[in-house]
DNA sequence: GCGGATTCGTTGAACATTCAAGGATGGGGT
DNA sequence: ACCCCATCCTTGAATGTTCAACGAATCCGC
């Protein structure tokens, strides 16, 4: 599969100092964001991320494999995740009735209220650090481009991966 | 500070879709790395990023909390890290000579090896994963915006929080 | 020089994530 | 019915990260 031996395409300048500035305004805006919601929400992003996922499913539960999938995250990763929730109060487990292998996470109403009172200043967090720096075009730009990449590193997302297509 | 009861001006739909792609995108490109990294390389990304910056750094070797800086992490992590490098025989320190609090992390010979043979293969990721999938406009524009998101976030790069200015 | 504030780097505990393994159920073919 | 394999989710151990606290050395104003 990987060549090897063959001496690969460096980064250039212009797209050394780009790699870098992704990397340096990922690492910043991950950590910023983690920071504000420990503090006002007692809990890391990715956490705050699975509630907000749950707050808009149908009837604030989710399948646990679905949820994992939306949030882009492993399975195992969720697990624990949910159980730390679940301490906490702000979601609870139940067995999914139609088939008994599965879990439902269900957002309870300590979670709804958690999510109520942190989001607005989650929100202004991240305007303040993203929309508000950015004109138009490049809002519109930065969404296309993230686009790209999230496609290109989706193990195969619905309609790919089709046997005649081998 | 933050002002209380104020209703935010909530991310209508485009924004909305642009920071999912984002979280998404970004969520998914690191985990990618780190799995490439580790596999071939043995270690996560950011401890690999300690080694590029050491493998760029003058004489190999670089002021525990310059690195820090220069990796836009905290002084802490980086302790960790680079004991935990150290053990792997990929770094080694060394006492300050001008001052006795210092640390200098040195990259040894076998980390400059490791990072020789798994450079090609790290750069191919980075390039499959982000250049190979952006057009020259988009690749200026990812540079350009990333850039304006650091320096929002950087807390107090030189020059600013001068005393005459609060 | 003195003394207080600051910087340097580390530490340990709590928390989060990854990885490999495993138990249980479901689905499909025969 | 049966078997085999896939899917669902969890678990524990190893690893990585955060946070608060700390000792040591340096800096700065007096």
């Amino acid at each position: 599969m990987t060549t090897h031996n063959e001496e690969p395409r460096w980064l250039n300048d212009e797209e050394q100092r780009t790699w870098r500035a992704y990397l340096h305004a990922t690492m910043l805006l991950e950590d910023h964001l983690d920071r504000q919601l420990q503090r006002d929400a007692k809990m890391p992003h990715v956490y705050y991320g699975l509630l907000v996922q749950l707050a808009q499913a149908p009837r604030r539960r989710m399948r646990m494999t679905e949820l994992a999938r939306h949030a882009k995250i492993t399975r195992s990763r969720l697990s624990h995740a949910i159980a730390r929730l679940e301490k906490h109060g702000w979601v609870r487990r139940e067995d999914c009735p139609s088939d008994k292998r599965g879990q439902n996470a269900i957002l309870t109403d300590e979670g709804y209220e958690v999510l109520e009172q942190s989001a607005p200043g989650h929100v202004t967090a991240v305007r303040q650090a993203l929309f508000d720096r950015l004109s138009q075009e490049q809002q519109k730009s930065l969404g296309e481009i993230m686009r790209i990449i999230a496609e290109g590193l989706q193990p195969n997302e619905a309609g790919a991966d089709l046997p005649w297509l081998r």
